[in-house]
RNA sequence: GCCGGGGUGGCGGAACUGGUAGACGCGCCGGAUUCAAAAUCCGGUUCUCGAAAGAGAGUGCGGGUUCGAUUCCCGCCCCCGGCACCA
């Protein structure tokens, strides 16, 4: 056993071990009780960073840790390998998006396998694979079969000079990003899938899953935003097809002052082929992002279309208008509005002189002023102003108002998602095939089994100016199927969220000659997925969806894809920069910086190590290329190894929280390992230990063997129930603390250390892998660190005889006792009171009540 | 703008169910070891006052509930994640 802890030769060997014995190789095994933890799998961007070693390490906790607890755990990897920035570095470097891809995949699989994630790697998955993409090709055409694809139109961001879709984040300042041109709002028809036919199910599955963080339920549920309301028909003043409406305030409906549309809207395409102004108007109105976010921000602007609707209450005409914040996709296209009882009318009204009409006030009948202001409260209140509805609460009036639509024939109740259907259509090349053939005759027709999957071609020449999948006539031109005659495929593909969308079922049977087989159900759903809370949307409701198709064609059987679900949050680290006049701000590396600190610890200035000027600190920000202070793992585990790569990530910060990078913490976490190290080689050169071990202790070794198997119940508890990995690594830090400050070298004291050491080694286990493997061995124990059972504690070492307690005198700490574990209340009560700086602090005052909270506390409260 | 999360020493964080605020680590200060330095080991370290004992203040800001609030309630400020074509 080397003397020095040299981690790369310890990493090595630990890593060969587990590889030529096939340590985490699993099947189907009916003796042990199956535990399937899945991690968030990574897109191949070229180099791990520190959010996927954050990511990784802590499924490879999880899972070391549940295998020591008896479980016979799965534990995969795969590449989310489809997607834009394949396509960038095509452009940027003249590569092929799939070399590219492959050749970071190559990569960054060597670069886990030096973490010694625990992984199957003989269940790796890469989704641009067409063994794997044909199973989401042939799951489409069923799904089209069953009614659950459609195809319409939706809005994208078109770049008028370059003549292409933008995806969101091309979109600067609304223009294209690499144009420089105002973006318009296009639509083009694509296809889509019936998720809100599952809204429900998805909304009501919710509450059906304990073990899914709050946050992330609360975030789907407002997501889904179901809302029951009225979709109703406002007819127009001259005839013509009426405009549709949904509301969720049918009681306001004598407050509806008017009407908007969107630009695309037919009315609105109807008018602006009359009328120039208005023609010019939609122009303006159509540029822009489509986000929501931009939606939301957007100045809110309008114009009458000179036509005018009928309120069907009161008969009054009312302008339709056309504005900017209207979306034909979304919804009827059109909206009611109602000025006195909503904040975004309001605004509208006032800005362009509309009028304002109260329909609704409060039941105390206290007076409002809807002209100043929006009254928007739904409880509480009275209906005014509104004929034979008026003194209704909301209950009665949206009923009433409801029933008395629906008898007109006008209108009907509708439950209402704010989520929309999945747009799965992308205008992109790298990306699954939609196998679609579109005849002139028979229209879109499924690309049938026997042909699928349609593949990609991988070798093509990429600029970004136009898709390889439309300008290759031999790819595009086909047979029609069903016709036989000259027809096109779709040169669209899928949105990448459709591949991850069943990565996880296809994990457990990677050679099925079917989507999934029958291995599935013996390892679903996940008990643990992670991932990023970025992720808590959009992902994670196709995820749930996915399941729930796959579930409806037998291919599954449980009606949710994970049970537990633990997010973890950013990585962060310092950025530092210089502004000059000649290069603008340039942003320096976090390793190219010192910092000067004060004689109290508090840094004072930052410099460059290369030309010693002063550099300006931002603070915490996302690691990033753009910001230069990204930290790179690989080198790390070059200086420190892997084990205190994953120590110290671990460590710094429970995993739901934001994670801020230091290095010199980093190096805290090396020097508790060679610390460790250097006990357990002192500890086996005093020779062999005493067996069996002795437990006649002294009061310190007493001490120390029940601080021991309090250590491992609260590391169990850290791991296993909360993950709060950082407050285990704690415990085990002052349980190897004491175990230094306890000097006894009696032959009882040796037998002790050697119990306190293997535990250690093993509570490290999940964390540190490679470093317990070499000492599990150093300490004389047969078989591999990584097959051992998880320790077990003694409850006998924990019993207590007294128990110090602290004496507050009105909330204030003023004293400590010292008391017998089993001493009576009133006992406690009187010793209390005794102590000398109690009764300093009592002695002028009538004592009122005497608190006592048992094991913790006595509160004295006097005045 | 909307939805969700967060804010505690010089820094990362701990305090799990309303009960000792600051565990553990970093940094800093002092000491040991060394020819010297690095490494290592030992001690100290929320702030203010005090030689000390101890006292006062203190968990983003303002209020409230309670014997007792980092924890619960109300209002506000700031930071982070998401907003349907980044993944």
């Amino acid at each position: 056993m080397n003397k020095q802890y040299d981690p790369a030769q310890i990493e090595t060997q630990a890593q060969h071990y587990w590889d030529t014995a096939g340590s985490f190789a699993v099947s189907e095994d009916s003796a042990r009780e199956p535990y399937y933890c899945l991690s968030m799998l990574p897109y191949p961007s070229g180099k791990l960073h520190m959010g996927h070693v954050r990511n990784y390490t802590i499924g490879d906790v999880i899972s070391r840790f549940q295998r020591m607890q008896g479980r016979n755990v799965l534990q995969p990897m795969g590449w989310d390998a489809f997607g834009l920035p394949a396509e960038n570095a095509a452009i940027k470097r003249g590569v092929a998006p799939a070399k590219w891809t492959y050749e970071n995949i190559d990569h960054m699989r060597r670069q886990l396998q030096r973490m010694g994630y625990g992984y199957d790697w003989r269940r790796e998955v890469t989704t641009c694979d067409p063994a794997y993409y044909r199973w989401e090709q042939q799951m489409f055409t069923r799904l089209l079969a069953k009614k659950r694809v459609y195809r319409a139109s939706a809005v994208v961001n078109w770049d008028p000079v370059d003549q292409t879709v933008l995806a969101n984040e091309q979109v600067v300042d609304g223009r294209g990003w690499r144009s420089g041109a105002l973006v318009e709002r296009r639509e083009i028809p694509q296809w889509f899938l019936r998720i809100t036919d599952y809204a429900d199910e998805l909304l009501d599955g919710l509450d059906h899953l304990p073990g899914w963080p709050d946050a992330v339920k609360t975030m789907q549920r407002n997501w889904i935003g179901r809302s029951e309301g009225v979709e109703l028909d406002f007819a127009l003043a001259d005839g013509g097809e009426p405009l549709r409406v949904y509301t969720t305030r049918p009681d306001t409906l004598y407050g509806a002052t008017y009407m908007a549309v969107a630009a695309d809207h037919p009315l609105a395409l109807a008018a602006e082929a009359n009328d120039p102004s208005i023609a010019a108007f939609l122009t303006q109105i159509r540029q822009g992002a489509v986000t929501e976010e931009a939606m939301e921000k957007l100045e809110k602007k309008g114009m009458p279309l000179g036509i005018d609707a009928l309120n069907p209450l009161s008969g009054e005409r009312i302008p339709v208008w056309v504005a900017n914040f209207v979306l034909m996709g979304y919804g009827t296209g059109a909206i009611m509005a109602v000025p006195a009882h909503d904040q975004r009318d309001h605004e509208f009204a006032q800005r362009y002189g509309l009028a304002i009409r109260q329909a609704v006030g409060p039941a105390d009948g206290s007076a409002i002023d809807v002209q100043a202001q929006p009254w928007v409260a739904k409880d509480d209140l009275v209906t005014v102003n509104a004929g034979q509805f008026t003194g209704l609460d909301f209950n009665a009036a949206f009923h009433a108002i409801a029933d008395y639509l629906e008898a007109q024939g006008i209108g009907e109740r509708r439950v209402n998602y704010r989520l929309r259907d999945w747009g799965v259509s992308r205008q992109r090349y790298w990306g699954c095939p939609i196998p679609i053939i579109h005849c002139p005759s028979c229209g879109a027709v499924p690309v049938p089994d026997k042909d699928l999957p349609v593949t990609l071609p991988e070798s093509v020449e990429f600029t970004g100016v136009r898709s390889p999948l439309k300008s290759d006539p031999h790819w595009r031109h086909v047979a029609c199927p069903s016709c036989g005659g000259e027809a096109e495929r779709e040169t669209d593909t899928f949105d990448t969220f459709v591949e991850s969308s069943w990565y996880y079922a296809r994990y457990c049977s990677p050679d099925a000659q079917a989507m999934v087989d029958e291995r599935a159900n013996h390892w679903l759903p996940v008990d643990q997925y992670i991932g990023g809370i970025e992720h808590a949307v959009m992902h994670l409701l196709y995820f749930r969806f996915w399941h729930k198709l796959m579930r409806d064609l037998a291919l599954v059987k449980s009606d949710e894809p994970a049970t537990n679900l633990l997010c973890q949050g950013m990585v962060l680290a310092e950025a530092y920069y210089q502004d000059s006049e000649q290069s603008g701000r340039e942003w320096i590396a976090p390793d190219q910086v010192r910092v000067e600190r004060d004689a109290k610890g508090r840094i004072t200035t930052a410099r460059r190590r290369d030309d010693q000027t002063e550099v300006v600190a931002t603070g915490w920000t996302t690691m990033s290329k753009s910001k230069n202070n990204g930290v790179d793992p690989e080198s790390l585990v070059d200086r420190f190894g892997a084990d205190t790569v994953r120590l110290f990530t671990m460590f710094a910060a429970p995993p739901d929280q934001a994670l801020e990078w230091q290095d010199s913490g980093v190096e805290g976490a090396s020097r508790f390992l060679r610390r460790l190290y250097s006990v357990v080689i002192e500890h086996i050169e005093a020779g062999t230990v005493p067996a069996p071990r002795e437990q006649s202790l002294d009061q310190a070794g007493a001490a120390l063997r029940r601080k021991l198997h309090e250590t491992i119940a609260k590391v169990g508890d850290d791991i296993g129930r909360r993950y709060t990995f950082n407050t285990a690594i704690a415990a085990v830090m002052e349980l190897t603390n004491e175990l230094t400050r306890y000097s006894e070298s009696t032959p009882s004291a040796r037998g002790l250390r050697q119990e306190v050491l293997e535990a250690l080694v093993l509570m490290l286990q999940p964390i540190t892998p490679h470093l317990s493997h070499a000492l599990w061995s150093a300490l004389g124990q047969d078989g591999a660190a990584v097959d051992q059972a998880w320790p077990t504690v003694d409850e006998s070492a924990l019993v207590r005889d007294a128990l110090e307690l602290v004496v507050q005198v009105n909330g204030k700490l003023r004293g400590r006792i010292t008391v017998a574990a089993d001493a009576a209340e009133s006992a406690i009560r009187e010793q209390a009171l005794a102590d000398e700086n109690v009764i300093r602090f009592t002695e002028s005052l009538t004592i009122r009540k005497v608190i006592v909270v048992p094991g913790r506390l006595v509160n004295v409260v006097a005045n």
